[in-house]
DNA sequence: ATCAACTATAGACTATACTCTACTGTTGTT
DNA sequence: AACAACAGTAGAGTATAGTCTATAGTTGAT
């Protein structure tokens, strides 16, 4: 599919696609045999990446982290050992996450405590 | 205490003490008897609100709502149901972070397996 | 053949959250 | 009095993550 249609599939626009493209995150293909214009095409494993780009990112992850974990799971880039390591680090922090969050929950509902008890 | 005493205690740099400040989340004050400078002076409530910054801006909220917060526990900005509003929506919002880690981790331990099992 | 809709590239612009520099004035110790 | 260490303001610069504009070429329907 061209881009237009990987934007729609996934709500993502199409210079933000190109940026994520530009940031290594995925990569259409050209096609060879067909001369007169430089269209990229993108397959159903781009549209899986962006939809996971949107996810890891809303759970804060940069570019460079999401970058790392789609080199983990798609790419050759890094051995078997290097892939399990960079996804277990991912793991510890979402983790440590999880924990920095319980303990916001916690602050805010004294907060609310205070609040409804007018000690503030 | 000065500036530099309250960095020191939080561990926040002067600099970004001050742009904390310029953005509303903090508020030292003058001594008003002292005519020879305009030194700004900090308290300890000033420490507990640094300290607070820091917890929210890791859980990934923004300097905006950081302010509101802070503006709902420590100031008479708001009614009470305005204050308890904003509270309980930042709550919301923590349970939806919260649910979107819990499945980037259940694709993360996916991710895993598929690497252990050569599936990629 | 024309024209809207689409594609690509390059680069400018924006928002957020700092981070640093320049400059000036104050305080406290020697 | 000198001077390091500290204080303040103003504004420039940086990194991240987009977002938009300009320009030019391509495709497909009429």
């Amino acid at each position: 599919m061209l881009i237009n249609e990987l934007s729609k599939k996934t709500g993502i626009s199409i210079h933000t696609i190109r940026f994520y493209e530009k940031s290594g995150l995925i990569e259409g293909k050209q096609d060879e045999s067909v001369k007169s214009n430089n269209y990229f095409h993108y397959d159903e494993v781009t549209v899986e990446k962006l939809e996971f780009i949107s996810d890891a990112k809303s759970v804060g992850f940069t570019i460079k982290e999401i970058g790392q974990m789609i080199d983990a799971w798609y790419n050759q880039k890094y051995t078997k050992e290097q892939k399990l390591e960079i996804l277990d680090d991912k793991l510890i922090s979402l983790e440590q996450k999880m924990k920095e969050i319980k303990e916001m929950k916690r602050q805010i509902i004294e907060f609310k405590d205070d609040v409804l008890n007018d000690r503030c």
